[in-house]
RNA sequence: CGGGGUGUAGCGCAGCUUGGUAGCGCAUCCGCUUUGGGAGCGGAGGGCCGCAGGUUCAAAUCCUGUCACCCCGACCA
């Protein structure tokens, strides 16, 4: 491949565009490698199509090579294909949907689940004809509530998503398998650092879910990290390290404590402090923090086609809030809100700012902890009484919970449930998923398989799906510095930017020709022949982010050429007879 | 959906307070000079000042409305 630059379709940009804030979007957009259109869609220019190209070659070839076949489908659907899934409501406002001159719905499909299965419908019926795996890479659309950080969100991007369909779980587990080391070698292969992460399966009831994410700063989703083993959680996934039960038979019996005005943990603490246990015929028990009160908060959940919420308390320590959004994840597909005024009202033995658990299952009402609150601990906590607190409230004597849910928000430095370590709040950016179907969408669509028994067998499917544009723009933020961009040589657009700086005929001639005989050796060249200034040259370059970049200038008189690393910054005189051996072994690492 | 902000040339911005000829830098085009870190000089092209109303002799500028976009949050496989 030789590109000459004097007629590549390129314009970079000096000053960094105004609406662009995270580092891949400002830098791909002054590189020329996109162009915005509209919020959250962008066109691809041919600098950033080769690299485009090249994790989509890289993709494809793993999943080629785990036995999945590629396949196309449309991205412009009729609605009754979404119907039967019942996404074309569930999907809500994210989903794009149009309508064709005779006044029939459709929509461009946000992922294609309903698509593959009922393709493998259609063709397979026999176990004999499974297992079989099946992908896409394909442009998606979601109405995003917010695009963001350009190509990282948009509401058009391009995806690969594939399905395994197998008769039996274990198959399920082994094609599973066969994904997950498929997406390592990908990411491998495109040069990321990325880390895999437990997500939550729940709502679609599949065994398994992880997720890979590349960590970095203006990541949109946080993850939990072990600093010390390879563990690593989404927030609504992780678990974190609990206390020791313990018997709590050495705890006196539990006192009702008269506190009046302590609406908050802190007056409560205070008031603890200062109090005088010897009118509760107790030795002061020494000082009081937060994390010594239990805090019950109310929520409310809704099962998925019930008309009623119900009340739910959760009970967390004092010094931790409540993550309604790990809740939600647990809960799912049940919904999960805070409980106002106006619900609680509906219980009349729970009184606000004083609510405990020592009567919640006798007024009926569903109470869970997070682990925290373990077998045999002992809690200063509400009365049930206004003005009233209660000591020495052990779980399992004076209280028994329905339940246990990680229920806490996460903190830096929480303990790892594996090894005990500190963990750390990390951002990162979702670059892939490897999800667990399990017989939901088979269920719904009736995609069984006649077994060797003559019974229908239904089968089993897992997704995967690998964000192709936004592991681009991810890579892009992975790896950029103050000049530019800085690609790993697997996605790079060029090996080797070779950039003559002076414009007379010998230069010319001599980059020309190196040029022409890398490219002959199958190294992809990018030629700076512009008539610029070796400044603008220069700049551009780093700006590319192309890794090898050789330089043709003053010492070309003497037979010298320059060659540098775009990552490492380090530069070498070699000389000019040496300069295509020297690309060349830069090229092979 | 909540909060903040911005709409003026391809890009980045000034001008608006106090109404009166549409401006700067980059980019683009022409000429000469220059050539290892975004060159210099001279010239040129390019604008519905987001849109709609209103006030005024006169609106980029003041008033009303409206639309769009960006950022933060909520939401989201």
């Amino acid at each position: 491949m030789l590109l000459r630059m004097s007629s590549l379709f390129l314009r970079t940009l000096r000053d960094d565009p105004a609406d662009a804030e995270v580092p891949s979007h400002r830098l791909m957009v002054r590189a020329g490698y996109v162009r915005r259109v509209a919020p959250g869609i962008y066109s691809w220019l041919p600098l950033g199509m080769l690299v485009l190209r090249n994790v989509e070659q890289i993709v494809r070839e793993e999943m080629n090579a785990i036995g999945s076949q590629e396949v196309l489908f449309p991205a412009l659907i009729p609605r009754e294909i979404f119907e039967a899934s019942g996404r074309w409501h569930d999907y809500g406002d994210g989903l794009f949907r149009l309508k064709d001159r005779k006044d029939v719905d459709y929509l461009l499909g946000p992922t294609h689940e309903e698509l593959f299965t009922l393709l493998v419908k259609s063709e397979y019926s026999s176990y004999k004809d499974y297992p079989v795996s099946l992908y896409q890479i394909q442009t998606k659309y979601r109405d995003e509530a917010r695009p963001r950080a350009g190509v990282l969100r948009g509401r058009e991007f391009i995806m690969k998503d594939s399905y395994s369909f197998d008769l039996t779980d274990e198959g399920l587990q082994a094609s599973y398998q066969a994904h997950r080391d498929a997406y390592e070698r990908i990411f491998r292969r495109l040069g990321f650092d990325y880390r895999i992460v437990f997500a939550v399966s729940g709502a679609m009831g599949g065994s398994a879910s992880e997720e890979f994410l590349a960590p970095t700063p203006s990541g949109e989703d946080t993850f939990v990290q072990c600093t010390n083993c390879d563990y690593a959680a989404n927030t609504e996934a992780v678990e974190i390290a609990t206390p020791e039960p313990h018997d709590g038979s050495d705890y006196p019996a539990s006192v009702e404590l008269d506190t009046p005005d302590t609406p908050t943990i802190e007056t409560l603490v205070a008031a603890l402090n200062g109090y005088d246990w010897s009118s509760a015929g107790i030795a002061a028990p020494g000082d009081f923090t937060a994390a010594d009160t239990l805090k019950n908060v109310v929520l409310k959940t809704l099962n998925p086609g019930a008309s009623e919420w119900e009340l739910l308390v959760v009970g967390v320590p004092g010094d931790r809030e409540v993550d309604l959004k790990r809740l939600g994840g647990q809960l799912e597909p049940v919904l999960v809100e805070q409980a106002g005024a106006e619900d609680l009202a509906k219980v009349p033995g729970l009184v606000k700012g004083y609510i405990g658990p020592q009567v919640l299952a006798e007024l009926k009402v569903r109470y869970l902890v997070d682990p925290l609150v373990v077998e045999g601990s002992a809690w200063v906590t509400g009365a049930n009484v206004a003005g009233k607190h209660a000591a020495f409230v052990v779980r399992g004597r004076d209280f028994i919970p329905d339940g246990e849910i990680g229920a806490v928000e996460i903190r830096d430095g929480d303990r790892c449930a594996r090894c005990g370590s500190p963990l750390e709040i990390a951002r990162g950016i979702e670059l892939g998923h490897v999800f667990a179907l399990g017989r939901k969408y088979a269920e719904t669509f009736g995609l069984t398989a006649l077994g060797q028994d003559g019974k229908p067998v239904t089968i089993t499917m897992g997704s995967y799906g690998v964000g192709v544009t936004r592991a681009v723009a991810a890579l892009a933020e992975q790896t950029y510095d103050e000049s530019g961009l800085c690609w790993p040589r697997a996605v790079a657009p060029a090996d080797v930017q070779i950039v003559p700086t002076l414009k007379d005929d010998a230069t010319v001639a001599e980059a020309e020709r190196l040029a022409g005989e890398l490219a002959g050796l199958g190294v992809r060249v990018l030629l700076d022949d512009r008539k610029a200034s070796p400044g603008v040259k220069f700049k551009d370059a780093e700006l590319l982010g192309v890794p090898t970049i050789l330089i043709l200038g003053r010492g070309l008189s003497d037979g010298l050429v320059e060659l540098r690393d775009r990552k490492s910054g380090e530069r070498q005189e070699i000389s000019l007879t040496e300069a295509v051996g020297a690309v060349q072994a830069a090229v092979a690492g």
